[in-house]
DNA sequence: GCTTGACCTAGAGTTCACTCTAACTTGTAT
DNA sequence: ATACAAGTTAGAGTGAACTCTAGGTCAAGC
């Protein structure tokens, strides 16, 4: 199984060292192991974990609400329903901003053909 | 022409009257006129003004290029090229969010169906 | 004439999500 | 041995967008 290192772990996901150690002082990656001088080491597991964290942060989750994700996931198989409905719900919020947006589109596109018309 | 007070005007935009005032402050609503005793008094333009600002905030654009939009408006027709030009760009960021968006629902859902699963 | 409620301003405080700094340790290259 | 790059921690700083507070004004009702 691959390791990494925390600059590698950042060029993959494309955040910074400093966002990973926040992520993790956060408790949103409670399992990221440390070498025997101390140093973080990324699996491909956690690679996976930061990209989907990634997700639910570009979809606007909250830093709270993913450590609350985190919480349930180390609780193991008994969180199972819990997480699902989570996501669920997050799913929804996401149906309905987009449904939002498109709306919104309307009324710029509306505002964009009166302006042009001046 | 109706004219709204403040609480008035904050209730129908869903907005706080500290937020307006905010706005004001910070260039986004640069016509707002007073009474005799330094009141605010909204007219239906400015409602109008009002909602679409919340529009454009909520589709992310951000109270710095809203001001820039409102300055532009100032100085009149011969900014009107540039504020369809803004808002064209703005109108693609959103289609772009949509569109990823879409992209991150379906990862979400294949982890839903994988939590399920399990 | 005095209280009440809605308004005013200036500026301080809050929350969120980073982002950076300072001071220190460690492993590798010369 | 020594310099250097990459890592560590704790905690401070940043920027955005509000949100609230303090202290004051003003018109209307009792």
């Amino acid at each position: 199984m691959a390791q990494y290192s925390i600059s590698e772990a950042a060029r993959q996901t494309s955040l910074s060292c400093h966002t990973l150690r926040y992520y993790e002082s956060a408790g949103l990656m409670p399992g990221v192991s440390k070498d025997a001088s101390g140093r973080r080491i990324y699996t491909d597991f956690d690679l996976k974990t930061l990209k989907f964290i990634k997700v639910l942060r570009e979809t606007g989750m909250s830093i709270k609400q993913i450590a609350e994700y985190g919480e349930l996931y180390l609780k193991g198989k008994k969180t199972v329903r819990q997480r699902k409905d989570l996501l669920e719900s997050h799913r929804q919020k996401i149906l309905g901003r987009i449904k939002e947006h498109k709306e919104y589109l309307k009324i710029i596109e509306a505002k964009i053909a009166v302006t042009s018309g001046k």
